[in-house]
DNA sequence: GAATCGGGGCCGGCAATGCCGACCACCGGC
DNA sequence: GCCGGTGGTCGGCATTGCCGGCCCCGATTC
């Protein structure tokens, strides 16, 4: 791999930070925390700000994340196969199983959430990042897929885990925080039986629970969704 | 305004091109489109490829926007301010109207909704960019934003109309298309009595309109909602 | 099957590019 | 008033990245 360009690796450097942690940084913060000179930081932020991909709060002149980089989100969105073949299915699996229902795909060291049908109240969840070891989407990804699963592993006993969740075909994650949530998930294939994500819905574990266990009508919804949502990737190829 | 860096202007222009229209597209298609050449296309696309803003179709070669995109874009709705309080109150506004609930900014030559509640069924829009003309969110911002209404003007007696929607309070926009779709936006202020946004409703005519024009409801609780997103934003800055 | 054409990808030399560190104007607090 | 801090600017140097040409491969076509 040739190399790359110098100050396009740093402007990503910036986005990346201005996207984590602190929101709105100053001028020298920025240079600080990337090892920049202020004046090299500066030109990289001002042509940042011109392109609309990074905004200067007025008041205080300090930086954070611009308006543009939520239109090029989504663009990738309006874009991608799995997500719009999803949206349907997704529909009548948040309608049937009456829970908020998930879409992702694996993405640097977690899975990224490319559509949420939130339950009514809640806020969407889209473009949010799961982690690998403790989310039903992140574990059902693991199971399946090899690159995925090349993060550092779990805990011991990981992969006895994801063994089981490969012979259950799904997978599932009860959070006792806050009254207990849970959630299950099942792999997506595309046309060349390919892993390239998950669905899965979660919810309140008293509704979706019972004493053996996840209820096997929610379960049987997402495996359905995600047989559907396969279905239509393998035909939609052709 | 000192010179801005090349290279991240030439970047951003390629992921304005992938993000509009063609989708998709081959490194000589890029290259031509901008009139680089194909080996600087090339670098500037694997240096984007590396940072995740860009993938590559294995098959094909062609390029398109990258996942990383979704997750800054996540990030800049995350230091929204606006967006933040306006969460609440549009779901309040979605459940008492029945109908779907916008929020958007102004950003280029049209506005960009930062929040969207959708029908359920409906997919989500937050990201999509309307028009500052045919549309009730752009008319309201329009009729109030100096540097908004800079853009070029629309048809003749435009101006006529956002003289009316200041004295209504609200905009109002009515599409024959498929049926009839009716859309009523309010004005939000910031703590400063500057405004930043609007909020607004859209659904069938047939639900929404009577003889009169838009039922005084939908009205009232769109302006109750902005009434409410805009003394939050007081209130916070306080 | 061979020749052609177009695709993406790589490389070396030149100079334009953008990086750096010093410097400026401004603000708020001590 | 001084001082430490901010964001912003400018000029000189050399690093940087741009360019045009070349290679490889796969699909198409005759």
């Amino acid at each position: 791999m040739p190399g790359s360009i110098q100050s396009l690796e740093r402007a990503a450097a910036i986005l990346r930070l201005l996207a984590g942690g602190e929101r709105r940084l100053g001028l020298s913060d920025v240079a600080s925390s990337l090892g920049l000179a202020k004046g090299t930081a500066h030109g990289l932020l001002r042509t940042l700000r011109s392109e609309g991909l990074v905004e200067q709060d007025a008041a205080s002149g300090k930086y954070q994340l611009g308006a543009e980089l939520l239109r090029l989100g989504t663009g990738y969105l309006d874009g991608h196969q799995l997500r719009a073949r999803a949206l349907r299915w997704t529909d009548d699996l948040a309608r049937a199983t009456g829970e908020a229902a998930y879409v992702a795909v694996p993405h640097r060291d977690g899975v990224l959430v490319v559509h949420h049908v939130p339950r009514p109240g809640e806020p969407p969840r889209t473009g949010a990042m799961l982690p690998l070891h403790g989310s039903a989407l992140g574990r059902v990804l693991c199971a399946y897929d090899p690159v995925t699963r090349a993060e550092p592993a779990g805990g011991p006993g990981f992969e006895a885990e994801l063994a089981a969740t490969r012979a259950r075909g799904f997978a599932v994650d009860l959070e006792p925080a806050g009254g207990g949530t849970a959630s299950v998930a099942a792999l997506v294939r595309d046309g060349r039986r390919m892993p390239v994500g998950a669905v899965g819905v979660t919810g309140a574990a008293e509704r979706m629970c019972d004493a053996g266990g996840v209820l096997a009508g929610v379960v049987a919804a997402v495996q359905d969704c995600a047989r559907g949502i396969s279905g239509d990737l393998g035909a939609g190829r052709a």
